[in-house]
DNA sequence: AACGTAAATGCGATCCATTCGCACCTGTCA
DNA sequence: TGACAGGTGCGAATGGATCGCATTTACGTT
């Protein structure tokens, strides 16, 4: 279930949903996206390749993705939701207060340790939603 | 900069915040609240003490109380952001996906862990928000 | 104890990210 | 190629959260 290659075709139709060039584009937009953009801007790189996408599709569209569990959505504080493809590994991030900038924070060692805190409560993890934020230390000059 | 005891008015003095009723009354409601409670239900509970607090001064006040640290916001998806007084030690949280039950989930290993990853990058973790979203295991009956 | 001032509040209006309704398109499969 | 479910564009609506402003309140100072 993640879009790794150039498959996108291949993930909407293993998802059972219609391959459209709305779809098509919007993918193809989040895989060479490194920044975790929001809607609007998803939206302004999709009209890009195609500018009869609506911005209600984009929203639409984010959602039967994520539902499929091909794209995953950030939910940060203060600004409107971000997203980006499904990892292949699960990672937190770290937002740094004064610039704004995403950071990933991939640990095996971190979701081992999510996953057996559940465990141990008799859980199993569907999704996790975790980020910091983190100002950078100054060093001394 | 935490409220454990029933010194909420101390707790609003060290702050530089004047001690209204209103936010006396929102503190000891939240201090007695399990069960993470959104904006709505604190302002039903609230005015269960003083009939006379606004909604919109339960939002104001609990953005002021969590810009004091006093008080932690919890943004899960897709429903309006949840408060708790702001714990000893910080924590992850569970939520169970088939009864939308709120869990915690303290780690001191946790903690140590994300605070050596972020310090790795060159940076210190101002505040945590994570939580999984978890189903139970069935176990065979 | 009354005063002066800045901060806080109540109320309604407003914001804005996201969702909806519906008429019109388009993939998909026969 | 035709039929039909599913998807889309557009504008309107939603709803949690914030704002503007007149009024009240806390609190340090006479
Ligand atoms: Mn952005
Ligand atoms: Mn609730
Ligand atoms: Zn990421
Ligand atoms: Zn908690």
């Amino acid at each position: 279930m993640t879009v790794e290659g150039k498959e996108f075709i291949q993930a909407l139709r293993e998802a059972g949903l219609k391959v459209t060039q709305q779809r098509v584009a919007l993918l193809s937009i989040l895989m060479e996206s490194t920044d975790h953009p929001n809607a609007e801007e998803i939206y302004v790189r999709v009209r890009g390749l195609d500018d009869s996408v609506s911005l209600a599709t984009v929203y639409r569209t984010l959602s039967t993705l994520e539902e499929a569990g091909l794209v995953q959505r950030l939910n940060l504080e203060n600004e409107p939701a971000r997203f980006e493809i499904t990892p292949a590994a699960a990672h937190d991030h770290l937002v740094d207060v004064d610039t704004g900038q995403v950071i990933e924070l991939p640990s095996e060692e971190m979701n081992r340790l999510r996953n057996d805190i559940a465990a141990k409560l008799g859980y199993e993890i569907v999704s996790i939603h975790s980020f910091v934020r983190a100002r950078k230390i100054k060093t001394s000059p």
